[in-house]
DNA sequence: AAATAATGTTTGTATGTACAAGCAATAAAT
DNA sequence: ATTTATTGCTTGTACATACAAACATTATTT
């Protein structure tokens, strides 16, 4: 009924993939969101919270949430530093973000497998080129 | 950083789009889920919850809250039949969903002028058919 | 007719995320 | 040096949605 709806067909797969991500990452004992976060976190480990968030493309007060979730769960340990701050990732830390680099990889061997090598990555990069025509 | 990734860009669009449509459902005080699902009740008077459930690519639970939401405002009515239910549209209710509709075609024209007619066509496409590689 | 199964709806609860307002720390202007 | 502005982070709150379990109604079997 509403096939050439872009929000509903948008919104819909994004459900079915994320679906996808989280029985992942569950078996990491994270969200996805949390796990990319730790990974970027591994990546950039100078980034403040605001670079993460511009990294993540998500609200600066969500990235505060997640955080706090990585430092409960000894992941990470918060180092205040006057206005900002930095992240030290536990030894844990270091080896979850490990694990959940493995599991993107291979989220996108599968994807590949699944969708077919060209369709996929013509549907990545059109995503990723629209994202671009709408600003923050 | 996460360039390649489905999920990543997948969910960073939806959030975009998602902002866009809410801006513009809000104008009529609803969300945008909630307007779908009004507008599918009324050009689906008979179908039951399950049906709308089906349509709208959502959990049950999830559509017993938007009728509730639907209900609160006024929009719809809701008669219990036995087992199912149906639903009458108020005066109100038809009018709305005649301006979700509306809302609707002018978003359509609006991302067709944005991201160009072809370009555009084809996203929706691909995200239409790529839904249907993964099951509920 | 009573017991059981199947189907449809609802409720409790949890998660991801945004926005607005607040707070804290540094920088700039007077 | 004190006021004011800017910047970065946090907190309160709200919303969309899913899942699991409960509940209610009809259908099937015995």
């Amino acid at each position: 009924m509403y096939e050439k709806c872009i929000y509903f067909n948008l919104s819909t797969l994004n459900r079915k993939i994320t679906k996808i991500w989280q029985d992942e990452f569950n078996l990491l004992g994270l969200s996805p969101s949390h796990g990319y976060l730790l990974s970027a976190m591994a990546e950039k480990p100078m980034a403040t919270q605001k670079e993460l968030s511009e990294i993540m493309e998500l609200d600066a007060s969500t990235i505060t949430r997640f955080i706090d979730a990585l430092s409960t769960k000894k992941l990470i340990e918060k180092v205040r530093t006057g206005k900002g701050a930095e992240f030290i990732l536990t030894p844990k830390g270091i080896a979850t973000s490990e694990r959940a680099n493995q599991l993107m990889d291979a989220l996108f061997i599968s994807m590949q497998d699944t969708l077919g090598k060209t369709k996929f990555k013509n549907l990545v990069d059109d995503l990723q080129q629209t994202k671009h025509f709408f600003q923050k």
